[in-house]
DNA sequence: TAGATTGTTAATCGATTAACAATC
DNA sequence: TAGATTGTTAATCGATTAACAATC
């Protein structure tokens, strides 16, 4: 996925440069869909809290971006917010959603039962996105068949059928680096189009596939680099 | 920390536009330092793959930054690539971790002794750049005082005096929500200035404090948006 | 009304990219 | 030499910000 094949969000503005339709526009650009999923986990951790409206400034502290972009950002797609109150949380999380299209259910197949693959497993940080772990897999035959909460734990010679009986959309890798390669393979085979690895392995796919690797480190390095200077 | 407060890193450039020096600039922008951080993940993972040399094709692959970008980047700070063969790893690997002066060792303190603080401490993802987890602490009685790997598990009442006998200068919350605020603020009181946060909760701090909170779903999310569109 | 905060403009700055000479 | 890839330029495009009128 290149940055040049995406529209600018604002694109579908009149030739006029009237302000573009409240509906929506061709495609998001990658910057924007990355701050709207920003705003969303903020906004579902707020409504958790109690928190009925929320303003711009406030969003701005919490993800670190300037609050003028967030207004610019959420007025592109319509006017969300009341001046002089701020944004309804409630509203403005079932628009971004709308806006990311991820409104709906979307399953999510587990590799690795570890202690990371379980962390995740009983983690709200998917399912309050709307992404469901559905199927947990292990090479371990000392695992398979017990369970992880309400999951049994899979073969991995099964993961095609499984994948196509249960509509799996995302394969998630929390296994150790040696067994990453073949997973994906397994899971570009199986027809996913987007992974996530947790491995310390570099997980090469075709480019018709997503690889998302997780980056804590890298986060806690430049984190750590405006803290040094 | 907002992005006016940091200088572009080509503001050392001499006053005729000459190359800059290939010391150190004043300060790196947030985005090249991200950049660089990203880098150095993939190529310390290539490293271990036994790669002696990588192109900026090849490295743009796994970051999905252009790799004209990363040319760029990397030729503010020195002539690192041999013109035809490409970038030698372990060098590049020096180079950039002088850049973003994390050459050193810089110490953890992991709060939570879950599946996913477990996880953590046997990871080999601090420990590739340089960051070691030196306490676990956990409020559980039942856990305090067991092992996680050459680890005790440590009360956290005990935490301020720990964070200055060990020169701890991040902490990270592997915790439930409801805890995460509370250790927050007794980590801040404590003088840590840099907190990494997996929790479900919002937390609040100073700010000259940086909280990092963790966002796979983010992450998911919009890659779920361009697969979707 | 007075205070607060949105929505929007206009100006600036940095990121991105294609293209290509230099050179290994 | 021939092929590959860096280092660098120049042009473009998007992100960022301050400022402020509109309005709740």
């Amino acid at each position: 996925m290149s940055v040049s094949d995406l529209a600018n969000h604002r694109g579908a503005e009149g030739p006029d440069g009237a302000a573009p339709e409240p509906g929506m526009p061709e495609r998001l650009s990658l910057g924007v869909a990355a701050r709207l999923a920003r705003y969303l986990q903020v906004l579902t951790k707020a409504k958790k809290e109690g928190k009925e409206t929320i303003s711009s400034q406030e969003l701005s502290a919490f993800t670190q971006v300037n609050s003028t972009q967030i207004r610019r950002d959420l007025s592109g797609f319509g006017k969300f917010g009341k001046r002089g109150v701020g944004y309804n949380v409630d509203g403005l999380v079932s628009q971004i959603r709308k806006i990311l299209r991820t409104a709906g259910q979307h399953n999510i197949a587990l590799f690795g039962a570890g202690h990371l693959g379980r962390a995740i497993a009983s983690s709200d940080v998917f399912a309050d996105h709307g992404f469901r772990v559905v199927a947990i897999f292990d090479t371990d035959p000392e695992k398979i068949g017990t369970k992880v909460g309400a999951l049994e734990i899979r073969d991995a010679a099964n993961l095609k059928q499984v994948i196509e009986d249960e509509d799996i959309v995302v394969g998630v890798l929390a296994v150790p680096s040696a067994a990453a390669q073949g997973l994906a393979e397994l899971l570009v085979k199986a027809g996913v189009k987007i992974i996530f690895n947790y491995s310390e392995a570099l997980v090469r796919v075709p480019p018709e596939v997503t690889v998302h690797t997780s980056s804590p480190a890298v986060d806690l390095l430049y984190a750590l680099y405006f803290y040094l200077t």
